[in-house]
DNA sequence: CCACTGAAGCTAACGTGATTAGCTAAAGGC
DNA sequence: GCCTTTAGCTAATCACGTTAGCTTCAGTGG
């Protein structure tokens, strides 16, 4: 084997620093490649396509997610997991906006996608999250889904610039938590069902 | 003046059904001329690019959005129009995948914006079914952006496929509601502060 | 009623970015 | 010190957005 300055692995890091300086949209075969001080075609020779390269970035970044995530989850229970997961999640976010898109951007490519058990790591740290607050066993696959869109819609509003007006996100942010933090602890919906 | 077959609105609503049918990323001016039984080069003389034409969605979809939420609040409060409007926004999202992910996908162009007005007219909606519960002033804020986040986040999470398990979807989306209804009553915030 | 104008739509052409084909040369095994 | 393997290169192809310039018809003014 020659040279081998680029490996598959190589490329997908520099794509997925790429995509957070220049945004999920704007990644070009080009760009990568000028980054890497190599000419374009030359790429194919690490990854298949385009396509494939968004998506390896996906999985690194869901696997990435999953790690902090579990990490700040480590150790603590209830409120402070909620908390310290939530705030691990939205600074990943903040600091990897491109990966994040990449991530949202995939589907599955088939039954042994890595990018499968890399997200399900993360619902597995989600769901570890919640088994502290003492919900019944039908309502915790609400409670997931409930939990992951608020994050998930703060974190997307957040990086998309949506929150304009100059109160300060953070403070929002901590007020969201709370939120959800007073509501499991609540045990909600055991009684009135507002939504029809 | 000629035929006058196509004018920007038509082109506009055409793009906005492909859209919704063929995914917003998959949005190309030479399909969108197919369905109008025209060449690609004569849609230029009605848009000036294809990003225009993303925006003019973005527009028509947030306008939409607007209507269809205000109405369904409309004569509502409290809790009735918490579920009325997120139930009319989660339709809306499910039936105009694309459009709502056009809105997403634009930014403002200016200070003169129609998307400006139209995306004031979906907060304002929120804002006043919001007041008929009771906050204090300076958490309306940050309830705002948490109603925007879960509603935003589930969207878009449903619309993605991301809700795998067999579990109902429609179910989720009644417990959410109530979750946030019931937390928005309580008058959450106002004692501990977990989330440091 | 008819020449005139203006814009809709067309064909041809261009530019960019992804991708493929085929060549070259260097690295590691023998 | 050869020989194979393959990273990287140049040249070419393809798809798609976009532009240029021509053609034709709808409506207007005489």
């Amino acid at each position: 084997m020659p040279k081998a300055r680029l490996t598959p692995a190589s490329v997908t890091e520099a794509a997925a620093a790429l995509v957070d300086e220049v945004g999920f949209d704007n990644l070009s075969m080009g760009l990568l490649a000028e980054r890497l001080g190599v000419k374009t075609p030359s790429l194919y020779k690490h990854v298949t396509s385009q396509a494939e390269l968004a998506h390896r970035i996906a999985v690194l970044a869901m696997t990435e997610a999953g790690d902090v995530i579990r990490d700040a989850i480590q150790g603590r229970s209830g409120s402070d997991a909620l908390a310290a997961g939530a705030q691990a999640m939205r600074t990943y976010v903040r600091e990897h906006p491109g990966r994040y898109a990449a991530a949202n951007a995939t589907r599955p490519t088939g039954p042994d996608d890595p990018f499968i058990p890399a997200s399900e790591r993360v619902l597995a740290s989600w769901a570890a999250m919640l088994s502290g607050y003492d919900l019944d066993p039908g309502q915790e696959i609400h409670a997931m889904r409930t939990l992951r869109s608020v994050l998930h819609g703060f974190a997307t509003l957040e990086a998309a610039g949506g929150f304009q007006i100059d109160a300060s996100v953070d403070e929002s942010f901590t007020w969201l938590i709370n939120f959800i933090d007073q509501g499991l602890r609540a045990g909600v919906a055991s009684g009135s069902d507002v939504a029809r």
